[in-house]
This record gives structure tokens, C-alpha cells and sequence, in this order.
DNA sequence: CGGACACTTCGGTGGGCGCCGAAGTGTCCG
DNA sequence: CGGACACTTCGGCGCCCACCGAAGTGTCCG
């Protein structure tokens, strides 16, 4: 109990929780974990903590908070603690708390390795569970350009868009609260792309089709030669606008 | 600078400014200006002092940094300072946070007063510029049942919809990037709502209308009488669903 | 069985920050 | 002009917490 608690008028309440929230986020290097678990896998606490430059009881400290706060969920395998982000919902806060930041607070590329991990990543990676990077923004335009996906008035499938991914063999899971399709802004074409129930489906398609295949250990992901051509046949998509 | 940065391997960029960001909200004093400013007005310095039950300085120095953040914008006038939410994206950030943390962060009334007070936000109210509780779930359902509104395969206006408001003479503007239609999570009831431009235009034609009046000093807000034929004339709103 | 390894627990240290009251600045009003 | 008032600045206090290394626990593997 602080201090000024003590006969006071404050109201406790919904308040201390969002503090409490935020504040599981208002480190760095619990917000570099969480960054990192964006990808949608499971990290150990080793790799966390040397991903972010910290001890290895440092990490495991902020792991049990964050746990503990429900943000992650973990999972004990052998010596190994697997840990990923709890569920979309997590995921969707922690992309849209990133979105708010400037964009200026991300530092150039210092390397030439990095400089081409970056623009791998800008050309196309994966967001949680879906599609970024310049192939999210191209399949979500394409999408809105043929009449599937509706951004004009807000943000959902047609019919014809509902009928595209049935004749496309992706299975759409339609039950559970998380919606169909939402917006989720990207933060290199700062603009709105597929996320929710059908770009996680579109993605795990995607991958599992071979459209596009994850490279090296990161997010990025690459565009394959089947992959151009079923986008092209099935969305009209050029594959120059996927470099 | 702390001491891990001298020569660890740590990755400066996105987390930083996603902690700073995080931690401007990770105070309970701070996160309690931002849900009483969640009403969409302007309010002083002192009154969100009294209202949190910090000393004047105090309040001041955290008005400092929300201000230098960019979550809130100021104006001075004379000796007061005014302060608001910055924009609608910082809204809904907050609310995202907000719906984030558990119910049970809520303790129950303890007054009769508090108690008045409570059923009347859970009936009606404003949420930063749209309307929520009770009315804004009836207005969004009634927009729903008929068409007008898509929710099963995202958040968006239909055809239809835009009609309806053309019709019912509500403005749209549709320039700005902000979305036309958009979903707020509703605290009491746990529903999404209608947010967004037309969130906002149907809050603000509502009250230029007197389809409700706000009462009190707070965010809650009644219909009239004159407000339930309208409702009911339009969308087929049924009074007993307003109370 | 023993060593390597992943992680956790614990004690100690230092810095950041939220708080207040007192004093100062600028504004309003009688 | 002078007092009331809203807000700000400053100094000082005390708590919280992120950090590390060392020691401890549990797991894997040769």
C-alpha cells in the first residue's frame, strides 16, 4: 500500500489494472521479448535472453511475470521452456501498442547482413499468425480489388469473398469470438492488411501449399515459383510486386 | 544508459519506444487520467487531480509527460489548462488495454449513488466519441438485424447501411484515414459495438438531435422520448431495450 | 554415474520515479 | 491594486524494480 491510499478519495479500480497491464509492457526488455514471440513460435527463455542481451535469470524473472500476467503461456519440455504469446488477442495488442510508436524510433540497418534481413522482411514475413510485409499488403489489395474483401466501410470478407476462399480449398474456422477478418497496420507500409480468422488461414495455406516458405530462423518468408503462379491465377497478382 | 547496454549484444529500436510508450500508461495515477479523458471531453488539470486524489503538482507533472508523449493534446486558457485525448487512435488504444484486463479488476458499488450512477453508464454512454452500453449494443444490433451492418465476416458498413445514413441524414466523412466502421469492445455488456466515423457521426447526431442528452457531469448519457420514436421509427429499437 | 546444460532462486546494488508541500508564476476579478 | 485561484517548479523522501553473479535444481547424454 502506497502512501497516499491512506484516507484518500482515490478510486481504485479499472484503473490499477490497466497500469498493471502496461506495465508488464513498460520494459524493454520484456517488450523485446514480446516483439521477438510475434512471430508466432515458441522461443526457450535461453534464446529470449540472448536475443535481448540480458541474463539468463533476468530473462527467466521477466518470463514468470509475463506468465504470470497472462501474456504468454508456457510449456516445459525436458530442460526447455517453450514460451509464446497467450493468444491473438495478446498478439493483436502488442502489434497495435507498436503501430502507435513513431516510426522514427526504429534505427537504420547497420550491417549489410542486417540491411538484407531487413529487406527480406520488408518484402514479406509473417505477423503472429498471418501475412506482412509487402505480400500482405499485395494479397490484401487484391483481394479488396477483385471485390472479396471490403475496406471502404470498415473491414470484412463479401460473399464473394467468403465464396473465393471456400473455391480456393482454404477452410475458414468460423467458430470462437475472434473475427473473420480484421485490420492489422503494417509497420513498414504503414497500411492496413488481412488479419484475424482469414489471414491466419490464408497464411497457414500459404505456407502449407508451398506458396511461400519461411527463410532462415526469422519471420521473413519468400515467395516461391508455384507460389507466384497460384497468386497469379487465383488473384491476379503480378509477381513484380512481390520484390 | 544503463549498465547491460556498455557492450551486449542488445538490439536498440522498437522495443524502447514500445516501452516508453507502455510505461506512460503503466502508472495507475496516469492510466486513471486516461479512462476519466476516455469520455472524449476536456477537462483541467485540477479536476483530474480531485478526481484521482493526487496532489495538484503531482497531476501536473504527469500531464507533462502524457502531453510530451502525444497521448494528450493541451490548450491553455487563462489560468486553466485543458487537456484531451490526442486523437482517436490513442482512444482506442486505451479501451484495447482497457478490455484487455480481467472483469473482476472492477469492485462492486458501495453507495446507493455509485450505484445509480453505474446502472446509468451501463445503460447509455459515451465512449471517447461513439455510443456504448446498453443503447450502443441495441443501435448496433438493430443496425445489424438489418442489414446494415456486417459483423460475421469482420466489421464493416454495408451498401445498405451507407444508404441508411444518407437517409437518415447523417453525415459521413469520409475523407481522413480513419475506418468508416470499426469494433470497440463494450466493458459492461462485453460486446462489440459500432466505432469509428459512423460511430462518431450517429453519437453526434444523436445528441444534436436530442435522441439523448448526456446527464450529470459524467459520460452517461438518457434517451428521451422524443429519441425512442426516432429509434424505434428507424432501426425498430424497442424502448424496453434501453432500460 | 558424472559432466554439460537450461533454467531458477536468492542477495545485493543502483537508478528511476511517484509522491508531497512549499514557493513561484501567471490570470482573473472585485 | 490586492487577494483568490490554477497551475508549475523544486527539493527531498522512499519505494519499486531491473540487473547481475553465485549457488541450487532438474534434465539430458556419453
Amino acid at each position: 500500500m502506497t502512501t497516499r491510499d491512506a484516507g484518500s478519495t482515490r478510486k481504485p479500480g479499472r484503473a490499477s489494472g490497466l497500469a498493471a497491464l502496461a506495465g508488464l509492457l513498460a520494459d524493454e526488455t520484456r517488450a523485446g521479448f514480446l516483439l521477438a514471440l510475434l512471430d508466432g513460435r515458441a522461443w526457450t527463455a535461453g534464446e529470449l535472453a540472448r536475443d535481448a542481451g540480458v541474463a539468463a535469470s533476468t530473462a527467466s524473472e521477466h518470463l514468470g511475470r509475463l506468465v504470470a500476467g497472462g501474456l504468454l503461456t508456457e510449456e516445459r519440455q525436458g530442460r526447455h521452456r517453450y514460451v509464446r504469446l497467450a493468444d491473438a488477442r495478446v498478439a493483436q495488442l502488442v502489434e497495435e501498442l507498436a503501430a502507435q510508436v513513431a516510426p522514427s524510433a526504429d534505427r537504420l540497418p547497420r550491417t549489410l547482413r542486417e540491411s538484407g534481413a531487413r529487406s527480406a522482411m520488408a518484402r514479406g514475413r509473417t505477423c503472429y499468425d498471418h501475412l506482412a510485409g509487402r505480400l500482405g499488403i499485395a494479397l490484401t489489395d487484391a483481394l479488396t480489388g477483385r471485390g472479396l474483401l471490403r475496406q471502404d466501410t470498415g473491414f470484412a470478407l463479401t460473399d464473394a469473398g467468403l465464396r473465393w476462399f471456400a473455391e480456393a480449398g482454404i477452410d475458414l474456422d468460423r467458430t470462437g469470438r475472434r473475427p473473420l477478418a480484421r485490420a492489422c497496420l503494417d509497420w513498414t507500409e504503414r497500411r492496413p492488411h488481412l488479419a484475424g480468422t482469414a489471414g491466419a488461414a490464408l497464411c497457414r495455406h500459404a505456407l502449407d501449399a508451398r506458396w511461400c516458405v519461411r527463410i532462415g530462423s526469422e519471420r521473413a518468408v519468400r515467395v516461391t515459383a508455384e507460389g507466384e503462379h497460384h497468386l497469379g491465377a487465383l488473384l491476379g497478382i503480378e509477381a513484380s510486386d512481390l520484390r
